[in-house]
DNA sequence: GCCTAATCGAGACGGTACGTCCCGTCTTCGG
DNA sequence: CCGAAGACGGGACGTACCGTCTCGATTAGGC
């Protein structure tokens, strides 16, 4: 993330741009304050307090908690759910479905996920952002390896990708942020197991016709 | 939820419980509130300024705004997501899947029911009532179906209805909490289609074995 | 202050007139809660509780928590205020100036007084009351060592007793609700022996001429 | 009071202080509320809500409604109650009583004073604050005179000042917070009369010796 | 090497809602 | 009819944060 900013140095203001010492001490403080208190225990002021910067300096760069707390997943996001490309589409979706579920109920990023996925529902313009800015990225990593399958053949070119992945990560969404029920690893395997199953059936039929 | 209660007449408090006409004030008032501003415009205030109540009593029977919203979404869930029962599994399924939608997206208990999921994020305690309360209930409708389809033969008596459950409404769930896409019939019905396909393969198999 | 009134039996509700048991109770628990707790301490919701009582109960025979107050004290004051008859006047005043002082800044009854008299500050009424109940009588019984000394021609006919107790006890009251300087017995004596010292004088003045 | 402070400019509130502004309206809210509803109609939301000021700016400065009272009253103290200097005792101490009784019975700050008065009996903590902050200055003034005619020759110099005030304006307290009795001048003049008596009587007796 | 303007910390401000306490009224039912 | 019980509509409490504002100090580029 610091990666596509310019490097700043620590400066207590000045008229040439924000202090990135304070903007990392605020992600980080959100994040923290998260982890240890929940989403109603993350405030402005609060966030002002642990990262020792004035709540003024927060409202000048982000314009609500869900604000930053969404800088703060975007940071982490890319790092987690990039799908293996390993040239199988079994294998790349297991291992991708099997780490997506481990990111949103074991990690702290995840953590952050459900709560402003838990925010989306209350606040419809929060919800557009969320799904620009956190959703979109996320769902064109999903679609990767179903791309990938079509290219090679795997799947047949006329796949409803979007439908796929529906078929695929809702029920893990679903137990992750409806039904709280866990997410082992033998449910997301028979998710593919289950997703995959008529392609082989077809293939397995056609040579007999 | 009124059928389990004693008809009480009016009144303003005695040593025999509580006022039946207070109860349903705030919860219209609750359910009022959240379909005009959202769940952050429901605040106790406003829901005893709006129902002609005073704090303390909303405070006496319930124990946050959001325990106010989970009653008065249980009042009105059972009417709206009772499953058909008409003998055959795919119609039954269609029409369910079709209603849930339409409930979820479009009516206001459907609202109500996404911001209780949505604050379900914050608040694990919360999240445990909201499980056993609203999903519980709602989960057991969703099952009828497909148990009354094992009876009758129209299922292996084998099958994981749980499992069955995430694979057929995870993905509308999914939809309505996290993509926000729409939920049209064509895409409950395909889904309905994609579960019962593996079984309809291998029953059309099966007499040629 | 009983001897006044029926005696009645205990009970719990009857239709022949009210439970001497409750309202002794009542005047009892008010007694107790502002020792303990002060005058904010003392809640009609706090005195039913401690009384075993119902606050209809106390609502039905006192009009606030003063009334309750001022009807307590009423049972004690008498007890402790009657001057001595000895036959002379300074060392009636003495003795009871010496008790005023006692009773108003030791005892239980003293404090319940001080409460009153300050409560009376915010409100007219009340004040009204608290003069009519508490001050009348209790100022009657202060007057009697003077009248007697009339009387007895101790002190001369036209003697101004109101503004003669004004000066006897108006330094005493100050010192108690105002400054709250404690009220030695030097203190009080000194008032006596200040307030006797012209008849003195011109007794003594008076065979010379 | 106000002289002790610097001159504040209207504003918002900064880190070099309160806002000037705010204290006034405050301060000015609480002396209207009491004139006009009595001290059960002062409350922090009425003082807040009538004075255009937040509930916290009021916290944030004050302990309580009486702490606002005690600050309103010695702001406007030592305007009223400083004794003349006309080099007369018997002169300056009828012209300083008769004062005090109009202060305390007439006057607005009077009203306050018998308020606070009237809450110190309720409140020991509050009655420390009372007694220093209010009645010690007060005291101070009320002695000037006595202290001026000692310099001067017309008290002898071993004269018990305290107990010479309690004699002084006792009996003027006593009526006005305890009997509610008027204090005209013919009551504070016989006061100062009856004090001054016995040095008089003793100057006319001693040329004789 | 100043000047100047954006940014920083700090925190007071007017507000809204919180959850609690107590008010005084009412409604019941048992004795 | 009185009593205990306690729910009711209300008002104020003192607290936590909100988002806005003003301030003096800090700091780097332009003059």
């Amino acid at each position: 993330m610091s990666a596509d900013r310019p490097s700043r140095t620590a400066h207590h203001g000045n008229r040439h741009g924000r202090s990135e010492q304070a903007r990392r001490a605020v992600l980080e403080a959100a994040d923290d304050l998260l982890a240890e208190r929940g989403f109603a225990g993350v405030t402005i002021e609060g966030i002002a307090a642990r990262a020792g910067v004035a709540k003024q300096t927060i409202y000048r760069w982000w314009s609500s908690k869900v604000d930053v707390l969404i800088e703060a997943f975007v940071d982490d996001m890319a790092q987690h759910l990039t799908p293996p490309d390993e040239g199988d589409l079994e294998s790349e979706l297991r291992t991708h479905l099997r780490r997506s579920a481990r990111f949103l109920t074991r990690s702290d990023p995840g953590a952050v996920f459900r709560a402003l996925a838990g925010q989306a529902q209350h606040d419809p313009e929060m919800a557009e952002r969320f799904r620009t800015e956190c959703l979109g990225p996320q769902r064109a990593l999903d679609r990767r390896p179903l791309e990938r399958a079509i290219e090679r053949g795997e799947l047949p070119p006329d796949t409803d990708v979007d439908f796929a992945l529906d078929q695929l990560v809702g029920p893990l969404y679903y137990r992750v942020l409806v039904t709280g029920h866990p997410v082992p690893e033998e449910f997301t395997d028979a998710l593919v197991e289950r997703f995959l199953a008529p392609f082989r059936t077809r293939r397995a039929a056609e040579p007999r016709a």
